[in-house]
DNA sequence: CGGCTGAATAGATGTCCATCTAAACAGCGG
DNA sequence: CCGCTGTTTAGATGGACATCTATTCAGCCG
């Protein structure tokens, strides 16, 4: 687990090959978007009809990029009879928020 | 300039639109890396010959990278004589980091 | 059980991108 | 002025990706 600001001390090449992947996840309008009203909606988990409803996209084109977020572990889901919700994996986006950010005063 | 973490209300799309590019040029280990490294150098900014030792690519390939940076808005440059310096524009991603960071408590 | 709705998978397609080689450009030193 | 080194640009190529349509899977209800 690493976690000094990238200005503090270089990344080596094996950190930097797992830490893309991530940044790679949300680096697309959709998905960004996407993670973002999961994060709002209200009880911290969206159903993917919430959700496809806010883009003029397919349905499998969604579901190819809520996939994409899962894959990566910024989200998980969870079948519940006829709909499925998805909520925001804690911490990750904290963990990438900490790599970009200043060199913070211990946060305890 | 928006600011609110993604966590706090949805994203628009137009804000997103914005987004992602900046998302997307550090979305690759070589510039993970060359971004750190420049970070990371002495006087806060570092010479084109000083990156290029750091990985097992050609010149041109490094030169993309930072032209991918730049053109992004996360790196700046100066030739200065026979050699080309890259520094971390400020506060780019700073903003990055707060956008994925937990609702920061106001820090002026 | 049969059909309906929500969601994911499969496969196809057009575009973007990382990397390379070859060539051009910029500044320095003899 | 000429050649040398550092850096960028141009063009080519192979692979990755966003999106779609068609199909399949999962659960509900009459």
């Amino acid at each position: 687990m690493c976690c000094a600001p990238l200005a503090c001390e270089p990344l080596n090449a094996a950190e930097a090959e797992e830490l893309a992947p991530l940044f790679k996840a949300i680096a697309d309008p959709v998905r960004l978007r996407l993670l973002s009203l999961i994060a709002c909606h209200e009880g911290g988990e969206a159903c993917v009809c919430d959700l496809t409803g806010a883009f003029e996209l397919t349905g499998p084109t969604i579901s190819h990029h809520l996939k994409v977020l899962r894959t990566a572990g910024l989200i998980d889901c969870e079948r519940r009879g006829t709909w499925v919700y998805y909520w925001v994996n804690p911490g990750v986006l904290e963990r990438l928020s900490a790599i970009l950010g200043p060199p913070l005063p211990a946060l305890a």
